[in-house]
DNA sequence: AAAAAGCCATGACAGATGTCATGTCGTCCG
DNA sequence: CGGACGACATGACATCTGTCATGGCTTTTT
């Protein structure tokens, strides 16, 4: 019997989730949690043997809850289903030891089949965000233009993206004229789109 | 016996609600849909007495498949379910004779229960959802100022939405200009990301 | 009919932004 | 050690944006 935690924001599909892995003989849904924290807290209570975690979360996010996990207790296997399947994730997720990573577009057989195969060891992502991931390409950007592009992405002025990174405004201007030539952009905003898109950010 | 038209692009969560709702003797699942086309082609075939809709789809979007439902199947109720609750939609989805509103985070017996209230000729809107609609206050945007601030949100130059809305560079800029000023941005970008999470654009 | 409001446009101006050249300071690597 | 590279900064320049004043045109309201 393999005994799984559910995380999931939305009662609703969490509740559906569990319903759904309860129909298999050999799955048991142990636990289950409704933010990051919680799964967290839970998982070091019942320690499951595998973990199904969603990606966006109210407080932690999936990836965060999955590092904290793998170096707490390796023996529980992780992997994570997403709504929205962004290329930058799988990668974040992937190093962050992440055994499997779906999108919720799946059917619930994939799902069971998978949570047997992570937790006999393997390893298991979505074709076609391994494709997307491939096709997006590594990160070009220097950690202190994903930064600040980051900080460009809510639409701020340059002067309130300087303050909050510390840094002088020229200093963020070079930053962000050289983001948009990586990205081939015609301008910060839609620069910190595209990045986003990318999941580089 | 309720016969219930479920439509979600994402097949695990469909799977699941199917799962739950067929859990409850008074309620069927008697078709699925994994796009708005295809939820009102099959609505048309099926005559479901219910129809619960997820609101964001590849194609048409829930709104628009409630209102081509209302006008088609006035005998059909069409209830929306969603991840991202925008008090906008909200607005939108009722314009368009939906009965029900409801974020995906409620449990499943309410979900049960509204298929039923909704059903029986009630209305139900998530509380939550209708506290942020209201305190969202009326659009005050002219709809032309909709417009150009849609075609900003993507991050576009001033040059190009002029183009994709046919007008002059300069009207452009006094649209946008009087956006920000409803808006209490600072700029474009903020105002048009600002206007979206209000649900106004 | 007059007033009000929205739609479209132009022109002018200050300030914000994008781009480029240039320079200092560390760190890492061959 | 010397070179490459990234982090950080300044200054200068052209261009883009935001704002404001102004005006014409249509539709709705009073």
């Amino acid at each position: 019997m393999i005994r799984i935690l559910l995380a999931d924001d939305e009662h609703l599909i969490r509740g559906a989730m569990a319903a759904l892995l309860a129909l298999e003989d050999d799955l048991e849904v142990v636990a289950q949690a409704a933010t990051g924290a919680e799964a967290l807290a839970t998982a070091r209570v019942v320690r499951p043997d595998v973990a199904v975690i969603d990606l966006q979360m109210p407080d932690l996010d999936g990836v965060s809850v999955a590092q904290a996990l793998a170096s707490e207790l390796p023996s529980c296997s992780t992997m994570i289903v997403t709504s929205h399947g962004r290329p930058g994730h799988l990668k974040r997720a992937l190093a962050a030891g992440v055994r499997g990573f779906l999108p919720k577009t799946v059917s619930s057989d994939v799902l069971a089949t998978v949570v047997r195969t992570v937790h006999s060891g393997g390893r298991y992502v979505d074709p076609a965000l391994a494709a997307e991931a491939i096709s997006a390409g590594d990160n070009p950007l220097t950690p202190r233009e994903a930064d600040v592009l980051e900080l460009a992405l809510e639409g701020a002025p340059i002067e309130e993206i300087a303050r909050r990174a510390s840094l002088s405004p020229g200093t963020v201007r070079n930053y962000l004229s050289s983001a948009v030539g990586k990205t081939g952009a015609s301008n910060r905003h839609e620069a910190a789109r595209f990045a986003r898109a990318r999941g580089w950010i």
